[in-house]
DNA sequence: AGGGCACCTCGGGCGC
DNA sequence: TGCGCCCGAGGTGCCC
């Protein structure tokens, strides 16, 4: 599901919804979920008692900062976290609830169950997988276009799979990834060697802006995605090529086609995007 | 380093 | 029109 402005969104409505509260019981209703430590009993009642002093994002990572301990969140495709009363029924999918003092719950929920959890000692998950080997952040003043070629020029896979690898910039997806390579008017199957300066510039812009733009909006609510409060993201109406195939492109009318690279779906107007 | 597949469930689309 | 099957889905990790 969720990319950068997803995750960022999910984010900042969880700091309302749970900032300042404590942690009275911890339940874990799919041990997969728990990626660290290896057990469960030991991740619950390290909890338990922990005070959450903030939630934020690292790539597509979510931290959620308590006194003496940080869980990292990744919600992968379908993850999902929502605040009920504790003694409201528990949602089909629902793998891991933080009952609090108040009498609320924070509750995981994640139909494909491909999300994970690990939790820390404060300070130590930076240097810890999998936050350790993340890239830059786009939305960070230290991503320039020049930081983005000296990244990835060396490289010699397709473009598209290497906007993809959270190593080198954290935070595109396959959306936001298709969204981007459109507005910078480049194919997903160029090599980096074939870029020009002008070119790199162009992708970075379309980066930065399409991001910021999709944050701006709360994030594309593709499917069911909605924030912890239940809203709904509005930038999937912005979408230009995503989801948008056989429709007519916005420069230059001719239709979307969607093909595959590197396994993802992906979303092109052929005319405005070449392979030279 | 790069490509392919696996992880899981659900729902849409297509064919009969 | 109705049903059932197959494929694909916003991500990543591990295999070669």
């Amino acid at each position: 599901m969720p990319e950068l402005p997803e995750v960022e969104t999910v984010t900042r409505t969880l700091t309302e919804l749970v900032q300042g509260k404590q942690i009275i019981q911890v339940k874990v209703l799919l041990p997969r979920i728990i990626q660290r430590p290896a057990e469960i009993e030991q991740f619950c009642d390290a909890l338990v008692g922990q005070t959450i002093l903030s939630v934020e994002r690292r790539g597509k990572f979510i931290r959620i900062v308590c006194n003496d301990l940080v869980l990292v969140s990744h919600l992968r495709m379908e993850g999902r976290y929502g605040v009920f009363s504790a003694d409201e029924e528990v949602e089909k999918h629902t793998h891991v609830l933080f009952t609090f003092t108040d009498g609320t719950e924070l509750r995981y929920k994640d139909v494909r169950q491909f999300g994970t959890m690990h939790l820390f000692k404060a300070g130590e998950e930076m240097t810890n997988l999998p936050l350790s080997k993340l890239g830059i952040e786009p939305l960070d003043e230290q991503f320039t276009a020049k930081v983005l070629q000296t990244k990835l020029q060396h490289r010699t896979s397709k473009i598209k799979p290497l906007l993809l690898n959270q190593e080198l910039i954290v935070g595109l997806g396959n959306i936001y990834v298709d969204e981007a390579l459109f507005t910078a008017a480049i194919h997903p199957e160029r090599t980096p060697d074939t870029l020009s300066a002008q070119e790199w510039k162009k992708l970075h812009r379309a980066i930065v802006d399409t991001l910021a733009r999709a944050v701006e909006a709360g994030g594309s609510s593709i499917k069911s995605y909605v924030n912890g409060q239940g809203e709904m993201g509005m930038f999937q109406h912005q979408l230009l090529v995503y989801g948008r195939k056989g429709e007519q492109c916005t420069n230059c009318s001719r239709p979307i086609h969607k093909f595959v690279v590197g396994g993802r779906g992906t979303h092109i107007c052929s005319h405005c995007q070449k392979l030279k």
